[in-house]
DNA sequence: CATTAATTTCTGTTTTTACAGAAACAACCG
DNA sequence: CGGTTGTTTCTGTAAAAACAGAAATTAATG
């Protein structure tokens, strides 16, 4: 119940980068609480053990759940909601990139597919749609390739990314 | 000086995912006006064309100079410092991940270090220090990859990306 | 060196976001 | 079906961030 230093530590951090990326302070707390804990925690509980109000706890855990960050288990003889993450880095690292995509990658495709459709692009200065252009086709190729990451198993991937150190390495000899 | 309907759209959501990234919202705008413009602007047009106060301006430009994303020109016969971005969409994400890593990732890694050489964590509950260095590893891996790929040229890292999904594909049948 | 132009820093206000606590609601149990 | 436990929603407050405008500072010019 009582958090041990270290975890505390790890804790208050990731709720601090958490704010840095546009998250909750809470939810990232919440989060990593979870994680460290690996096993499952009632609201009441966590509530406690981070010293915020119940419903901010509530509300928390249901952006987490928004992002399949954390999802609801039941104990055994236990009326009460339990929550948990998985204590597997890369698929947390998978749901938050998923999740960063759909709410904000996607829409931003959209709206620059939108400028470069609209036939008011021609009115714009010369150069303008140059780079909005580019800009799709950079965000585009880098979700689309990231995608194909993120769908490897973790040992693969780690494999693809010393090949791609490896490339990266043969080419820079060259550059 | 007045804005275009596209560029202005463009803009105005460049600011709004900012904001969802951590970033101030003006900040974000006045890199994308930049961006778009493709020509150094000085303060007060920035100003104007976005309509927010002239001190904003000057702090929000300090804020993308300390990211390098901004640098300052001068124009012949003008004495105002005029301000100009890279219209190079990779050179862009470049120095964006370089300096997040420098800010939020590296301390990350200073601070997970030294959870785990602190001989308290022998306290801490089983599977907490497991996951922290799982953490560690996995952002280390993270980190050290990423600064490989940005080093390529843009080319040479399209082909690499190309090669990365190829990998995926043909491991994905084995899977 | 006084004047003007340009920029930065400071201060207070506004806006936004986070949050606590209360109230409402729902599920469950004897 | 009344009491109990658990959860969510609502409302107001507090904290943080963003911002405008004024004041101060710095630099350039005749």
């Amino acid at each position: 119940m009582e958090l041990k230093p270290i975890a505390e530590r790890f804790i208050l951090h990731w709720g601090e980068m958490g704010s840095r990326w546009g998250v909750n302070r809470t939810v990232a707390q919440i989060h990593a609480l979870l994680y460290l804990a690996g096993r499952p925690m009632d609201a009441e509980e966590i509530a406690l053990t981070l010293g915020v109000a119940r419903s901010n706890v509530s509300n928390s855990l249901k952006e987490l759940q928004s992002w399949r960050l954390a999802r609801v288990v039941h104990l055994m003889g236990d009326r009460r909601d339990h929550f948990e993450t998985s204590t597997d880095i890369w698929e947390l690292f998978k749901l938050i990139v998923e999740g960063r995509r759909q709410r904000e990658i996607d829409p931003t495709i959209s709206v620059l597919r939108d400028c470069l459709g609209n036939p008011a692009i021609g009115d714009e200065d010369t150069g303008t749609e140059q780079r909005i252009k580019e800009t799709l086709e950079f965000i585009e190729v880098l979700t689309t390739w990231s995608e194909e990451m993120l769908r490897l198993q973790p040992e693969t991937l780690m494999k693809a990314m010393g090949v791609g150190a490896k490339i990266s390495r043969a080419v820079r000899r060259k550059d």
